[in-house]
DNA sequence: ATCAACATGATTGTATACAATATTGACGAC
DNA sequence: GTCGTCAATATTGTATACAATCATGTTGAT
């Protein structure tokens, strides 16, 4: 749910610029970045621009548009004439990823427990309830909710730049999981987070950074990144089907 | 110049995907992009849309898409029925901005003291050497080329992730350097960058990151933060001018 | 003269039409 | 039957046409 007005206020969207646009492109490409993040569209579904022009009842214009702002964010992959696919990272990417998530995450914590007054720790607080009511349905809500805890403590900081990179380093790391993860539950427990709001409230810097990279390690040990379950290339796969066996 | 095949290898461009499209939208993009990063677009210039698209001799659809691109890139801003400007980055996002940049290229500095490799050293110094030649024109080659460094130590970290981040940061580095800085000179000094390699060389971490965070503290000098030139707020211009004065 | 309402022109947002490229299935040579 | 070639179809890339919104200058009432 947003705020009680129309716009969500500060909240985590992905807005390049601050003005609210609601134009068609805009609403198709919130909807199918949404869609992507709470794993419906899956790494590697193809994106026919008819297909999702004729559904959301727009033109193709709307819909390119959309694509390529998706791809500028790295989740959605566009080859020329090709058209476009959920991006599907590798494992490689998959950990290179992490890493620099762990590094930007640790920044976020060490500027949190600089300066965390107690308005910024009523919106983690309200926003864990939020992710603890949606916990239930097992569903898309809890996914996308679990990754905007994360984006809401980058733009506690006050940073923006600090706060895009991680939101948008987040949204690989849905992806991801979508890709690697076996049960696509949530992918952060939400005591955890909890956790987290009580480090930071303990204003000790190497406890709070300790706990977030250990809640990092263990949102990737969900990806379960050290199984290699991917299997893109068809000729690597078919390698298993020779011709005569 | 590229190398001696016609596309830029893993040369610093700005591509999202891997593939070397060169659509029109694309080249719309790498043009307007060079343009903005070179200074010869300043922040706040207006890029009407057909403008543009008589100019370049392509229809305003590829303009809109290259537009949209760079306003994900966050170079350009884009309001909703009001058209496009050349992003004019705040003295306060400057400041957010260069701190998140001495993070990100420390961290850059970090990893290439742990597996920085001849092949690596020689691009670098290819590199500068390129710089230097460019340095008697004062031109936009030269201003490009101090980016581009940067780019290419991230690059040689071998996390495409990082890369993408430094290349992003760098980029609006520019924007800021020639919204502040008096004159647009090269932003960064080419000896400097040759002190970089060299303490890269020797393997010290502690010094290496040292003296990368002094060159980014004399860029950030350059572009004169301290000295607040900015005045895009015109009612605030013409409070000094009341009515009765 | 001042200001508001309106009309005109300019610019952006969207849809459609066309061109270029890729995909797929059919046909024919061997 | 297998393979290559080509035609038919589908999808993307680009241009143009139209609709919606904004900027601006004019008119007219006060």
């Amino acid at each position: 749910m947003q705020d009680m007005f129309g716009r969500s206020s500060i909240g985590p969207s992905g807005e390049a610029t601050l003005s609210e646009k609601s134009s068609r492109s805009d609403i198709v490409y919130r909807l199918l970045r949404q869609a992507i993040l709470e794993q419906a569209l899956r790494p590697g579904t193809k994106l026919a621009e008819d297909t999702i022009a004729d559904h959301f009842k727009v033109s193709r214009t709307s819909v390119r548009a959309a694509l390529v702002r998706l791809n500028a964010e790295g989740i959605v992959d566009l080859r020329a004439n090709k058209g476009a696919c959920v991006a599907e990272p590798t494992l490689e990417e998959a950990r290179d990823i992490f890493a620099l998530r762990r590094m930007l995450e640790a920044e976020v914590i060490r500027r949190l427990v600089a300066d965390l007054d107690s308005a910024d720790v009523k919106r983690l607080e309200q926003h864990v309830k939020q992710e603890e009511a949606a916990l239930s349905d097992h569903g898309p809500l809890s996914i996308r909710l679990a990754g905007e805890f994360h984006i809401l403590l980058a733009e506690l900081t006050g940073s923006q730049a600090l706060a895009r990179f991680v939101r948008e380093i987040v949204s690989r790391c849905s992806l991801i999981l979508a890709r690697f993860a076996r049960l696509h539950s949530p992918e952060c427990a939400v005591d955890e987070h909890v956790q987290i709001i009580r480090a930071l409230q303990s204003r000790d810097t190497a406890t709070a950074e300790r706990i977030m990279l250990e809640h990092l390690h263990a949102v990737e040990l969900r990806a379960e990144l050290d199984i290699d379950k991917t299997e893109p290339d068809i000729s690597a796969v078919l390698q298993r089907y020779a011709r005569k066996g």
